[in-house]
DNA sequence: ATTTTTATTGAGAATGAATCTCAAATGCAA
DNA sequence: TTGCATTTGAGATTCATTCTCAATAAAAAT
């Protein structure tokens, strides 16, 4: 993962600070979805300097060399997810309880490429997110 | 439309205000996504009397009774679409020109109920959007 | 190794969408 | 028409995100 960010940086003729390598560091570490804040007090509680600005510099960056990916926004924050050396998914999420289960279908993502042909539309990314009730809140106990 | 939002306000024990009602008839007549800016602008012309943070607050309650659906976050912004009388679609959004193209395909609804079940996920409702080029920017010339 | 050039950083100010506050206005039931 | 709770409007407030700009540091040039 550091290695892909080091490489796209370069290529774009960025530069390759202390604070864009430890942020990748850290991130890399991440197995949860995380945002902004989640991030800043990681690397406080760990002593790495690294300023809020810098921060919200940097993701965007990350973002566009795919070793992370916007996962959603709730209450007007934007969560991230860890996207380096996984495959491609969606989301459902419950409206009670928050929880962020993942989930992948390889034919949905086919039907979708059958659409935009059809309408000349070239896909480059998509988002599919299910919202509702997890077995734990009742989803289980369908009706 | 505004049938069904009188009879949902009351139900609810709301009160039918004359700015609820006229911001109802404004968003009957849209055919086109809206954010609060557009419809703040659109009543001003027509010298209708209402408040910024009404319209902030009588979103919500529009949405909650199902005449009208948040479509995007673009640039921190929401953007709606009148969904009165219409069925369930998704959407794809041009990276380039910002075109928003409405779609609807049976067998990804059907898909996602499958993946639900299997998780045992009781689905609400859901938002799937495709970015990428639409015809004009460059998705017909496809590779 | 030192200098030069130019991108990046940090701190705080600025922005802007959305929410909140509270007094005045207004639906609505009796 | 009265009483009362809800809603409104105007502006203040919140809060995530972006911007500003002087100081710093990475990479290139010497």
């Amino acid at each position: 993962m550091i290695e892909q960010c080091t490489k796209y940086i370069k290529k774009k003729g960025l530069r390759l600070t202390k604070q864009r390598i430890k942020l990748v560091q850290e991130i890399a570490q991440m197995n949860q979805h995380f945002d902004v804040d989640l991030l800043i007090s990681v690397m406080k509680k760990k002593k790495i300097n690294i300023s809020r600005a810098t921060v919200y510099r940097t993701l965007p960056i990350l973002q566009e060399c795919g070793v992370i990916r916007e996962v959603t926004q709730l209450d007007n924050k934007v969560y991230y997810e860890n996207n380096y050396n996984k495959k491609h998914h969606d989301h459902m999420i419950c409206l009670n309880c928050g929880r962020i289960i993942e989930f992948f279908d390889n034919d949905i993502e086919r039907l979708q490429d059958k659409i935009c042909a059809k309408s000349c539309f070239k896909p480059e990314k998509h988002r599919l997110i299910i919202y509702g009730l997890c077995e734990d809140c009742g989803g289980g106990k369908n009706d």
